[in-house]
DNA sequence: TCATTAACACGGG
DNA sequence: CCCGTGTTAATGA
């Protein structure tokens, strides 16, 4: 039994007692670690042998591959309580990681060894439920954010990823310029200074030298 | 039509 | 002077 005021287990346990039972919390505090990690830090890349998976605590990671010119694509973000479906994909089939990690803020993650996580799943009914549940949110998710690569325009494309970046952060005024905003689109940045031109006459945001503000929490 | 590349002007730090 | 931004012209799908 794990002293109540273990400062792991008293974490674990505020995060995470209403998605697991009691007895599985304690296995995470004797069986999986805890990090730290600062904004910006690579926490997975391709080709990199899987030995554990993550479960965010708190903070924001950025989930994504590359191709051969080092164009990157989105897939989506991990927030509080997540974990990756790409990671569980790859515990379970043995296999490198095809995806790349990196985090948005700080973050805190619990590692758990991928032995534990397959044997969890047979012992804890509340982890076989996170686990499916997980890899159905996520494909939703990549379902979801490839129809809005091949179905809109850009302007809507523009306005979603202000708005899901805003929401990530927990922000409304973001500190990003044109140009990264254009290759996170894949789009020229002429075109990025033009929409969100009209995107602040229009009233969605505002912005300024470095930053934008979303205006649309107001709905 | 809509987006891209190239080129340039403006202005704040 | 550099960088981020705003704009125009030419070109392509």
């Amino acid at each position: 039994m794990q002293s109540a005021t273990d400062p792991c287990y008293q974490l674990l346990k505020s995060k995470f007692e209403f998605l697991f039972e009691e007895e599985l919390l304690q296995e995470f505090c004797t069986m999986g670690q805890i990090k730290t990690f600062d904004p910006g830090q690579t926490i997975m890349d391709i080709g990199m042998a899987i030995t554990h998976m993550p479960l965010v605590i708190s903070g924001c990671i950025k989930i994504f591959t590359e191709d051969e010119e080092g164009n990157e694509l989105l897939l989506y973000y991990l927030e509080n309580g997540d974990t990756c479906a790409v990671t569980l994909n790859c515990c379970t089939t043995r296999s490198k990681s095809s995806i790349i990690a990196i985090t948005e803020d700080a973050t805190q993650l619990l590692f758990i060894d991928i032995g534990k996580m397959e044997e969890w799943m047979i012992k804890y009914k509340s982890w076989r439920s996170f686990v499916l549940e997980s890899y159905n949110s996520r494909l939703n998710e990549m379902v979801g954010a490839l129809d809005n690569i091949v179905f809109n325009s850009l302007e809507e494309r523009l306005i979603k990823y202000l708005r899901d970046k805003a929401w990530v952060t927990k922000n409304s005024t973001l500190s990003i310029t044109h140009d990264v905003i254009a290759s996170e689109l894949h789009a020229s940045r002429v075109g990025i200074s033009r929409l969100m031109k009209k995107l602040e006459k229009d009233g969605i945001i505002k912005q300024s030298r470095k930053t934008v503000e979303f205006l649309e929490f107001s709905k």
